[in-house]
DNA sequence: CTGTATCCGCTGAGATACTG
DNA sequence: CAGTATCTCAGCGGATACAG
């Protein structure tokens, strides 16, 4: 259970890298609202590389979460699209962003806590 | 909602990049099943290094998620344990967890077959 | 429009040695 | 026992320029 080394927790922790990374559960998310072109998701997430975004897309893309459809046209246009297995991790997603958003003054008071003890320690 | 400057993505992402992680998930789940020791941490988390569970350990403090208790004898002892927050973190990572058990295979299947696909442009 | 390629700084994380 | 300090290296991610 605690080894890394069975696939298990290598599967738990590949996914935890690719949702803990920082854009994936942003665009997974827009996504829910339905397919979109890439530049959108650009637009719909203003702070995004375009590195980055082409990176997020590829690693989604290579779990099966996201599917990337070319129509070879001028100008080339390219949608993407939450899968079925893409669209069930929602509901776990969303489990954890509403624990976020509900305990999130508690996690501040925490932080805030720590961090002026740590400078009464400093000071 | 898109924004990582409004505050509650900032939470959000704040949490995402905690769980996400290398280790938090794996000394939480450890934590689970009652108060450990440093040592005794170590041991059942065989890969960890001394220096990242130090590490781990102060960042789930601060989110107050984790408590410390120390006892000043000799040789000093202190003692994790999960704090209420802590415990109610739980349901939604366990929540996730199980999508990441339940979906492996198409998971890896994908993984396959995007990685065959990259193997024939190359070739 | 939809990418790829390159450079480069910052942080994450391992190894090792030292301290109260 | 329970850490801190330092070195080191790899990889993430931003900015920019180029390409089909």
């Amino acid at each position: 259970m605690k080894d890394p080394n069975n696939p298990i927790c290598r599967t738990i922790s590949d996914l935890l890298s690719r949702i803990g990374d920082k854009w994936s559960v942003l665009v997974v998310s827009t996504l829910a609202g339905g397919p979109r072109r890439f530049n959108e998701l650009r637009r719909e997430i203003p702070s995004v590389s375009q590195r980055m975004l082409t990176l997020t897309l590829r690693g989604l893309e290579r779990d099966g979460l996201v599917s990337r459809t070319v129509t070879p046209s001028i100008p080339p246009r390219v949608d993407y699209e939450l899968t079925s297995l893409g669209h069930s991790l929602q509901g776990p997603v969303t489990a954890l962003t509403d624990w976020a958003i509900a305990n999130m003054p508690e996690i501040h008071e925490a932080q805030g806590r720590f961090d002026a003890e740590r400078d009464d320690i400093a000071a």
